[in-house]
RNA sequence: GCCGAUGUAGCUCAGAGGUAGAGUACUUCCUUGGUAAGGAAGGGGUCACGGGUUCAAAUCCCGUCAUUGGCUCCA
């Protein structure tokens, strides 16, 4: 019998029959290993662990601890789902469903039934019931004839869509049970590695993603292999909704809505805009420190501005549309975007080359257009501020600016806690070039120049293509919070295209006239969606020098009012912000609201205080740290705020 | 914009054809209390809005608006 050689991880290669399937190697590595395996992954391609290997191959044993073990787990019960839904529901055609990247989905249309969330258990049931069975996942390849009538028999269109989009040979079908799926796999062993299942939630999803398509239903659902491992994610879905930046928004009093102003338009509330103002600020001292200049725009600009930007044309149709003087019919947009000022203010005088690089920056508040549906919290709105800049520079200071905003974007990082981060350069679609505005060279340069400023500085990054902006290519950043989530924040931008529109220019050493190039960028993003992302991240425990009310000067009884308004004065005048609570309230119930509110440091005053004149400190969440003077306490302070 | 759910006091929610409820917040009074809720009384609602069915609608039906879970979109 012939052999193959099998190369594992570790780079040691060893010899098995040829023939091999990863289960078997993974039992000869040990049992414990055997039971685990959910996949293999040969020659950098997922398979099930039970196909042969006939070929040498690199082989990696996939378990639930890799993305990929978890994406077929996922996978494969997905097709468990289905196969409950079809128990359960007979007659009804499935869409597709993919793992996704907590659990996955299925869409579904269930004919004339209409599927509600009160059905979600008795399919949790029947899935458990069938994943108890072990029903192996098995692959057949299948002629695409016979694809196509099976699917015809069973009536199916959307399957049927699929394979016919398919090329004859590559087609695979899974079975499990009594479950037969179009499929291209790879599955788990089988069902019995399933042993908790928790659907979700049910939602519209249009066939393909296209809306003028039928809508399907669909089930979002996610298991594990272990009852406990469900049991933690359901701990950490409640702990996401008790950071939902909407709920403690309300409950801090950081900003609300109002119907009569308008959906997507936050108004900021006294708390949440200390919160952001002191964001400012920090973002505004860093800037200077990095040679930007502050500029201030209004927030309309003539409907020309928009046309020479390309704006115009490319989303004016989905604006705000323009208003209008009463008099002349001048016509105005609300600005969606602060760089048409920018480049406006550029050109107020002639540029030289020895001017350069120019770095405007501006908390510039713009006005989009989003679909009613689309709004959510602070997340997405129609209102939003960015705290923008637009930097003037000449080709070859490209790389190095660039080089210097990562630089900015990880010094916000770090002073605001978020250490997990990875950025996603983005680029054009190849396919599909006439969705951009600009020359094919250009786009190269840029994209090049994008990719070297992140190697330089050794992000980690993934490429997308086709996320680009239609204006040039660009480096976003995309932070894991406190709960593993992930969020889009800050973002740089390359741009060859806006100089060009504006026929911005430079006069050179060679006494002759060039063309800037331009750099947006916002390490923010918009300040509420940093909020939002910030909040969200530490579930409203806001860093001491950043949170609204800082300390919370509590006086036992109204005997000791003065004394705490002294105390509550002196901090004020160490630039310790808080709250006075003079209320007519035990010391208990003080304690407890300025506990509920988040308030870093509680300074509580009484007999004892005023005669030692020292005040008794409680840090929130902590608790009593004992009494000492003013003045110790303020140091304490400065030393927990980094001041 | 599309599909589904939801909308009752400032907030969190109960009520399901017969005229509106709790907790909390608020106001007043009592209480002057030592590290997470002291006591009492009181005010507060076109039950999102507009139609319809009914002797009678917060409740049933239709529409609108907003919120919300997704989908599509996102400079």
């Amino acid at each position: 019998m012939s052999k193959v050689n099998i190369t594992l991880p570790d780079g040691s290669v060893k010899q098995y029959d040829k023939g091999v399937t990863g289960y078997e190697i993974a039992l000869g590595i040990s049992e414990g290993l055997a039971r685990n395996v959910l996949a293999a992954k040969v020659n950098g391609e997922v398979w099930e662990s039970a196909r042969p290997i006939t070929s040498d191959a690199t082989l990696q044993l996939l378990t639930w601890n890799d993305t990929e073990g978890k994406s077929t787990f996922w996978h494969s019960s997905a097709h468990l789902m289905a196969e409950a839904l079809e128990a359960l529901y007979p007659g009804i055609k499935l869409g597709i469903g993919p793992p996704i990247e907590n659990g996955y989905y299925y869409d579904i249309d269930f004919g004339t039934h209409e599927f509600d969330g009160s059905e979600l258990e008795k399919v949790e049931q029947k899935m458990l019931e069938l994943a108890r069975e072990k029903n192996p996942y098995v692959r057949k390849e299948i002629s695409k004839k016979d694809a196509v009538d099976y699917f015809e028999k069973k009536g199916d269109e959307y399957k049927l869509e699929l394979i016919g989009e398919l090329e004859d040979g590559s087609i695979t079908f899974y079975e499990q049970g009594n479950f037969v799926d179009l499929c291209k796999g790879p599955h788990i062993p089988n069902t019995g590695f399933i042993k908790a299942v928790k659907l979700l939630n049910v939602a519209g999803a249009y066939w393909r993603g296209d809306e003028k398509r039928k809508q399907l239903t669909r089930i979002y659902g996610i298991t594990f292999p272990k009852q406990k491992e469900l049991t933690e994610y359901l701990h950490l879905l409640e702990e996401a909704k008790k950071r939902d930046h909407r709920k403690l928004g309300k409950e801090l009093e950081l900003f609300a809505f109002s119907e009569k102003v308008g959906m997507g338009l936050p108004l900021w509330l006294p708390k949440g805009t200390m919160l952001r103002e002191r964001l400012e600020s920090f973002m505004r001292k860093a800037q200077i420190k990095a040679g930007y200049d502050p500029v201030v725009t209004p927030h309309i600009g003539g409907k020309e501005l928009y046309i020479t930007s390309g704006h115009y044309e490319k989303y004016g149709a989905d604006s705000f549309q323009p208003i209008s003087t009463p008099q002349e019919g001048e016509q105005f947009m609300l600005k969606p975007m602060n760089c048409p000022h920018h480049c406006e203010i550029y050109k107020t005088k002639p540029r030289s080359y020895k001017d350069l690089p120019i770095r405007y920056a501006e908390f510039g508040t713009v006005y989009r257009y989003e679909q009613h549906g689309e709004l959510h919290g602070l997340t997405r709105v129609r209102g939003f501020t960015q705290d923008d800049a637009h930097i003037f520079c000449r080709p070859d200071q490209v790389k190095a600016e660039f080089e210097k905003v990562i630089d900015l974007v990880l010094y916000v990082f770090e002073a605001l806690g978020f250490t997990d981060y990875t950025a996603q350069i983005s680029l054009r679609d190849p396919e599909n070039k006439e969705k951009y505005i600009g020359a094919d060279e250009l786009w190269n340069l840029a994209e090049k120049q994008i990719q070297e400023a992140a190697d330089e500085k050794g992000l980690s990054t993934i490429t997308e293509l086709g996320e680009a902006a239609f204006y040039g290519p660009k480096l976003d950043f995309m932070v894991k919070d406190a709960l593993g989530r992930k969020w889009q924040l800050g973002t740089i931008q390359v741009d060859y295209t806006l100089p060009e529109r504006f026929q911005l220019e430079y006069i050179g050493a060679d006494n002759k006239r060039h063309r800037p190039v331009m750099i947006h960028r916002a390490p923010f993003g918009s300040l509420e969606r940093f909020i939002a992302v910030l909040t969200e991240h530490c579930g409203g425990n806001f860093p001491l020098w950043l949170t609204p009310d800082q300390v919370a000067v509590l006086p036992i009884s109204e005997k000791y009012a003065d004394y705490a308004e002294d105390v509550f004065n002196k901090l004020k005048q160490s630039d310790i912000r808080g709250v006075f609570d003079n209320r007519d309230e035990k010391i208990g119930r003080k304690i407890r609201d300025a506990e509920v509110m988040k308030i870093p440091f509680m300074v509580i005053v009484g007999e004892k205080e005023m005669q030692d004149n020292k005040l008794s400190v409680r840090r929130h969440g902590e608790g009593d740290l004992g009494s000492m003077p003013l003045e110790e306490f303020v140091s304490l302070f400065r030393e927990k705020a980094h001041i």
